[in-house]
DNA sequence: ATACGTTCCGTACCATGGTACGGAGTCAAG
DNA sequence: CTTGACTCCGTACCATGGTACGGAACGTAT
């Protein structure tokens, strides 16, 4: 499935843009093109699915450029120890989301009870 | 507990330049200064306390100057709901990173069993 | 009273992750 | 065979959240 950028960007629900831009970092190669337009296949749509996927578990674009040279590479160290790395990052951060629902979470159930007054914002954070 | 800005910035862990973007930005404020330097309270450690907490719950600054305002207010309605919709922002957000973490996970665990071949990093995230 | 550490202030610069612009080339339908 | 949409490419610009620099004025301990 020959594509052009413009399909590629819209199959990783992307800009152009921000194709190009993962091509001037090296994170998705730029294909030489055959006729006109360079042109885009599966596994393309493979790798820029892959970037978005490890950006939301917080990878950077360099620790993505990283992995990716690492996969269909030797080196399981070095990746199973970003991959555990993230892992740990990954729980220290989501413990800490925990912690912010449940202040704001006591805000919204001080504004339900407590009807009149100023707004207890700063309190309500423990502080 | 007067205090210079040096103190003030060290009380909230954070750096003085950042105090003063701080100001610049209208989060915090600028106190008169009576003798030379300017001098900080406790209740500016409190407000730069709860900046770093909103920050770590996912508001940006310009939230938290709207939320600082809010408090000590009396539009507990506006308070609520950007309190109900971050915390509608955090959950979405808590339940992706879980989802990361168990695509992290699956590949840490097959690089435990299948000790040979290239790193599957890629198919790891469903792909 | 002199030296060292801070503060003050404006302005410039930084990293990250894009987004926009503009002119030239190309491709496909009518 | 022209019109409109898309591509290519370089370069510039953007938002967010800071961080650094540098000179002048302080303030505090010796």
């Amino acid at each position: 499935m020959r594509m052009t950028i413009g399909k590629l960007a819209a199959a990783g629900n992307v800009g152009v843009e921000t194709i190009r831009y993962y091509q001037r970092r090296g994170i998705l190669d730029t294909p030489r093109r055959s006729e006109g337009a360079r042109r885009y296949g599966n596994e393309d749509v493979r790798r820029l699915l892959f970037i978005r996927q490890a950006q939301t578990a917080g990878f950077t674009l360099e620790e993505i450029k990283e992995l990716l040279d690492l996969d269909s590479g030797q080196d399981r160290e070095r990746a199973r120890n970003l991959a555990r790395n993230r892992i740990d990052a990954l729980d220290a951060r989501i413990a800490e989301l925990q912690r912010a629902r449940e202040a704001l979470q006591r805000l919204v159930g001080e504004f339900a009870t407590d009807k009149s007054g100023p707004c207890p914002i700063l309190a309500s954070f423990d502080l």
